[in-house]
Order: structure tokens, then C-alpha cells, then sequence
DNA sequence: TCAGACATGTAAGTCGTTACATGATTCA
DNA sequence: TGAATCATGTAACGACTTACATGTCTGA
């Protein structure tokens, strides 16, 4: 059984930085959690619903002077108790499941030319997501050295804080190094495939 | 709209191998794939009977001599062109949710305390891990080089087939390298974090 | 005026897990 | 005899995504 619901605690956790509305949470989820995590719409409204119906969260209708009328979320006491108490708990060993390893396994039968195409299409895939996590490390590096924030996370993280900056860092910093694994590792694949190659024919 | 239905290539492809029963197939996903698939015979024998009815394997039923009854799948053309043009086919990226890097990221409001006390817990379940793996790399290298298949995944590779023993060990080195890169990581958010409280204080 | 961002929501469908139900055979 | 393993399946539930539906405001 065991219901994973871990959208709840996403939530919970933005909301515990200051009232939104589900619009903002899904910006914020698509600025600073995009590499480990995401979340839908349809996803969304429904949990802040529940959320208000346990007794979590709080709906407040903000009248609209101009724009369209949002709904603001704010975090009660109790939701902050649940909130921490996933935060103490355990934290799931996820079960991944790899496309691209299932297909490169797979592929061993098929000879090793294709599972050498496989690598280096995963190569190529890798490579760009390296650079894209490497450009943001050298934005948030510097920003970090300097002492500030850079603008675009002012929603996400308060001014002046340092240990909030330094944690957003290292997320995307253990996404830099697992990509980097998975680089040397296709170099590796990509050597030993071809000796295997060589020696065959 | 775009269904993923991943098992249903899962499947054939270990369908390619030889004729399978669906307990077969749920025991080889554990042996071999465990480390980047799994199943469930709750989506394993509904995706077998859809297979059927698309024409893509077909069902045999073997007479039990001595103990119950086993169906057995074996593969068709059909099911062989559906599963080439999914492996050659694109790979997806996948979009990954990772419940420790969003417990960690959301640390970030409480404290550099509570970051550290994350960080080192997921480094003792990296490190558990980690010693799995290359418990399992050190078995698999050693059979590589004596160019014999191991006794227990004789019905995963064919005897004799280097190409397939190297592809298993690689798979496997894989998830060694990125655990290994989990761990560096967090010897130096560790470090970092350190410094971060150290400075504060 | 029209594209794009702002904003909220629902419906349908897929995917997948867990628990349950059932029963045979083997071996200690 | 009773536990473990072999073996097949269903029911219920939960999580999540996509597509749809709707409408406003801002600024080029």
C-alpha cells in the first residue's frame, strides 16, 4: 500500500516559503526543480484542494483590480508538521527505470554495433544536458562568490540567504556529476564495445 | 497523448532471447534488470495477453507432466519488427524524480543542520549501494575475462556470447559509476555545508 | 489587434503497484 | 507436515500526464 503522494510535500515545501498560488508553483517547480523533479496542472489544483480539505494549506481569493482572480495557498500550522515530518523521515531508494539501459541490455543480442549506435546516441543526449547544468553552475558559482542572488530566483530563494543559495547549487551540482559519470562511462562502453568489435572480425 | 507502454518492449526483447513463461520473464527482470528496470506481475501478465491479441506472441499452454500448468510466450515476426523499431528508434529522456534532492533542496529554508543530516543519511544509502554493485562488477569482470558465463544468468545470456556478457557488465558499470559520482558529491556538499556552518557561526 | 503570459480547472486515459485469491510441487 | 518455490491471474487503488475548456491582461 503505502501511498508515495509526493506532490503533497512538493507543495508543502514551496508553500512553506510564502503564500502562492498554483499557477506560481508551477513556475517554481519549472525554474529550480526542473532537473529532479516535476509537476502537471493536473496534478496540481487537485493536491492543493485536498491539502485544504485536510487542513494543510489555506485558499484565499485574491480580488483581482486587474488581472484574473488568482487563489493564494498558504502553509497552516499542521501543514508545517506534516511537512516536517517527511522531511525527518525516510527517504525512498527510488526504483528507476532506464529506457536507454533497457534497450542497450536488450541490444546485446543484436551484436555490438547496435549497442554501439545506442551509446553514442546516449552520448550525444548527455552531452547537451552537461552543458546546459555547466552553464547554470557558472551563473550560480559566481552568484554564490559574489554574495547575491541572481534575480530570476528571487521567488525561489530569499535574499541574503546564503545556505539556500549554496543548497540550490549543489542540486544542480550532483546533476553535473551524474551526467559526467554517464559521459566517462560512454567513453568506456564505447572503447570496450569496439575492442569487442575488433577482435571479433 | 503518446503511450510510453515501455513493458511491452521490455518483454519482447526477452522474448527475442527464447520462449518465456510470464514467471520466467518477472524472475529475469530481477536477476539481470533489477538495477534499472522492473516489473510487476500485475502489468506483466495483462501486457502478455495484449501481446496475444495484437499478434505480436502467442501462448502456448505446456502440459504439466509434473507440476502446474505454465504458458508459455514465444515471439512473433510481427512482435521481432514491433521491437526492432523501438530499439531503433528515440530513446526518451527521461524526466527523473528524485525524492532526496527535493527533500535536500527544500532543507535549504531550515538550516544548513538539516541539509547535512540529508546528505549524510543518503550517503550511507549510496555507500550500501555502491558495495553491491561492485561486489557484482568484480564477479562479472572475472567471468568476462575467463570468457565463461556465470551459472545463475545462463538463462539470461547466451553461453558463449561475449558480446552479451560484456553489455550485462556494462549496464552494471554504468549504475557504478553514477553511484560513485553520488558519493563525490556528497563529500563535497558535505565539506561545503560545513564551511557554510562553520562560517555562520 | 494579436501573441504571449497569466490563471484555473476538469476529463480521460495510461501506467504501475499492492494485495488478494488460488493452487501444485518439492524437499527438509 | 509445512515452508518455500513455482505459477497465474484479478481487483482496487494511486499517481501522473495530456488534452481540453475557458477567460483576462499586457505590451508590441
Amino acid at each position: 500500500m503505502s501511498a508515495p503522494r509526493k506532490t503533497r510535500f512538493a507543495v508543502l515545501g514551496l508553500l512553506s516559503g510564502g503564500p502562492l498560488s498554483g499557477y506560481d508553483i508551477k513556475k517554481l517547480v519549472e525554474i529550480g526543480l526542473s532537473h529532479f523533479w516535476s509537476e502537471s496542472y493536473g496534478q496540481l489544483y487537485p493536491t492543493l484542494e485536498s491539502l485544504v480539505a485536510e487542513g494543510l494549506a489555506e485558499k484565499r481569493a485574491e480580488q483581482g483590480v486587474g488581472r484574473r482572480q488568482r487563489h493564494i495557498y498558504s502553509i497552516t500550522e499542521g501543514g508545517r508538521e506534516v511537512f516536517a515530518e517527511w522531511l525527518a523521515g525516510p527517504t525512498e531508494v527510488p526504483k528507476m527505470r532506464s529506457e536507454f539501459l533497457l534497450k542497450f541490455f536488450l541490444s546485446g543480442r543484436d551484436g555490438a554495433d547496435e549497442s554501439l549506435r545506442l551509446v553514442r546516441e546516449f552520448r550525444d543526449q548527455q552531452a547537451a544536458v552537461d552543458e546546459e547544468y555547466a552553464a547554470s553552475d557558472a551563473v550560480l558559482s559566481a552568484a554564490l562568490a559574489r554574495g547575491d542572488v541572481p534575480d530570476e530566483l528571487s521567488d525561489l530563494i530569499e535574499a541574503d540567504s546564503r545556505p539556500q543559495l549554496l543548497v540550490f547549487l549543489l542540486t544542480l551540482r550532483q546533476g553535473l556529476r551524474v551526467v559526467e559519470a554517464r559521459l566517462a562511462w560512454c567513453d568506456e562502453a564505447i572503447e570496450m564495445l569496439e575492442r569487442e568489435l575488433a577482435e571479433t572480425t
